[in-house]
DNA sequence: TATTGTGAGAAAAACGATTCGCTGCTTAAT
DNA sequence: ATTAAGCAGCGAATCGTTTTTCTCACAATA
């Protein structure tokens, strides 16, 4: 049949032939019919044999095996699913799998999926809620075993109990303020916290938080991190202030440039996520300021490749890959036992001192570990 | 049923009760048939009233669209697969997830699949040949549809001769090299060569290319549009080196080192991938050496936050999403057309005049596509 | 001896769709 | 008037497993 040339039309001026296109797809698959056809047992008897769920004697397992092994058989995972209910799969949503710190994650949630025999599932909520509700959907269709999402800034609460009528667990990624739900992230307050306390201890007094967008739950965290810190510092004529800027994954240049235009100018600043790092070092950069000489600045989150930026950068370092991993383990371990109370886990991450707060070095930057979880 | 508190057992002392975790997953899912039994037809009628397998009255069609929406049905995708043999799934293999160049492409893919109402199965073959090969049978056991491998350096061919066997179409990404099959890459050899020849034109005579990996077809490439521009350019006492690095994931800091150390040392570096834009980077620091001053630097592809280096690297610019773009649109052509030619996509990339190479800008910069494609 | 139990396997019923073939019934063609 | 064709819809087979139930032979117990 393979490359056969077939006959098309002919014309007056002969017969025309064009070589057929190796057709494939005919393939036709060894079922479990005919493993217990060659081994001379019934079709439940080789199932049991897989699976172990009931004894069979030493001879027939033998023979079952042997008939496995040569025809080399593998069960027809479609339909295995169809018949016990349960795909071997599981489902991870990210608002957007291009950003590098999701695509560490997803790489370890990966690794975590395949060690486990699973199979991964990606989706993209393009950090829209629709969209988001959608893919969930889709997921749910395809009846994945578990879920693990990084929820969009406005997430729709639907998704969570869709996944929860469907019998389907879920792991939050990044936020951790889903009550009832296994989540995993980091300690948003202790974290921010400590950024500015390190400002303040090295002299500073007019603070500002370049924040991002405040309807966003980690956002907020942050920002009483930040207040915090500056309450518990106690030092009279400290200024702190908070800069929001336009929603949307937006770098905050502009906001950033008309702060620093202001008269007077705060003498530190602190963007509060890897995006908005960007858009500061480009503000200084429009208005000719040099860090940390005109002005501090410290940052929440790493930025790729910034051993090569001068000044190095100060800042606290989000654990993406240990965050994939405990996601991926909550969510194995939630399938174990689905009955499991709901465990929130905050993941430690680490401050990378560097040069761009401007102080010599002596002066410590300590993470706090907050012991107080409300 | 849910909350149901039941007794687990009597103890001498008394009664003792449990409260029963909500039970979920026991949810029943509504199903074809009772769409049927709500519209009063068959089973059959509501499978081609949703597929337009074949005509049906007004009347009945009706009456079946209303009991879908009221019932708000979906079709169980597993069943659907069983029966159809089709899976509405495709499955992409990159050999580093995590690495952004793939994040990015990844992306693409999604949207890809996405807006063609298929599900992506994201597999990572961590740059190893039997890692790969594993991943490829988990997914063809898994009935994707269709495939995009972006290959690690010394795959196994029996991975394509698999697919080919189970007719799962495969796209091949990166390289471009697997006569017969669907793939899309770069031209390496003419951005390497315009590279090349833009170091020649500014007066360089002693250039050395840290090439990477010699195993890998995509280097390969490379080194042959540096030589080809060396004899184009027929200059006499014309010196180029192809350096070698370690296999693997490493950036050649090293051997990059041992390079710069020489005497006479090279007057310019080519560096043949963005990881080992990297090392050069940290052997240039590590030896004191400026750029452009000290030494002339361009990089085949570029690094993420480099506009905040010093200096800007002058680099050929690697067309991400464009192939992740033209990956899945050419699987989908072939799933639509199982039989249309093979087809090679070779994408333009982009050139990135920077300060690192050390011209005064006036010497262009022209990305020359090589018109012979053996 | 009659009953009960037990263990190994076979048979058959799901799982939830798609798809082939058949049945009446209406309409067109001979 | 008789046959052929077309239409709308139904019933049943099918995809390849898992899982429940049934059978049958043989051993153990009363």
């Amino acid at each position: 049949m393979l490359g056969e040339s077939i006959r098309l039309r002919s014309s007056g001026i002969g017969v025309r032939y064009i070589e057929r296109f190796p057709v494939k797809g005919a393939v036709v698959m060894t079922t479990i019919v005919d493993v217990a056809r060659m081994a001379n047992v019934s079709v439940s008897t080789v199932s049991h044999v897989m699976n172990g769920t009931k004894k069979v004697s030493d001879g027939t397992r033998l023979r079952v095996e042997n008939a496995i092994r040569t025809s080399n058989f593998t069960p027809h995972p479609v339909a295995r699913s169809l018949r016990s209910g349960r795909t071997k799969s599981i489902g991870l949503i990210a608002s957007d799998t291009g950003q590098y710190i999701f695509g560490q994650m997803i790489a370890e949630v990966e690794r975590g999926t395949r060690r486990a025999g699973q199979t991964l599932l990606l989706a993209n909520s393009d950090e829209d809620r629709e969209q988001e509700k959608k893919v969930v959907q889709t997921l749910l269709d395809h009846r994945v075993d578990g879920m693990i999402i990084a929820p969009v800034a406005d997430s729709d609460p639907e998704i969570f109990e869709r996944c929860a009528a469907a019998g389907c667990p879920v792991v939050v990624i990044d936020r951790t303020s889903e009550p009832g739900f296994d989540q995993v992230g980091i300690d948003n307050r202790s974290a921010m916290s400590s950024l500015t306390k390190h400002l303040i201890d090295i002299g500073h007094t007019d603070i500002a938080l370049i924040a991002g967008d405040l309807g966003v739950w980690t956002i907020q965290e942050r920002i009483v991190g930040f207040r915090q810190a500056l309450q518990d510092a106690a030092v009279p004529s400290l200024h702190g202030e908070v800069i929001p800027t336009e929603r949307g994954l937006v770098d905050g240049q502009s906001e950033i440039e008309i702060l620093l235009q202001r008269e007077p100018r705060p003498t530190a600043i602190i963007a509060s996520s890897g995006l908005l790092t960007l858009g500061a070092l480009r503000a200084f950069r429009s208005q000719n300021l040099s860090v940390p000489e005109d002005i501090a600045f410290v940052s929440f989150d790493g930025v790729m490749n910034s051993e090569f930026f001068e000044p190095k950068l100060t800042c606290f370092i989000h654990p993406v890959e240990r965050i994939g991993q405990e996601a991926i383990s909550l969510l194995q371990r939630r399938l174990a036992d689905p009955q499991a109370p709901a465990e929130t886990v905050q993941v430690p991450g680490a401050l990378f001192h560097g040069t761009s707060c401007g102080c010599d070095g002596t002066v410590p930057l300590i993470l706090e570990v907050s012991s107080s979880s409300d």
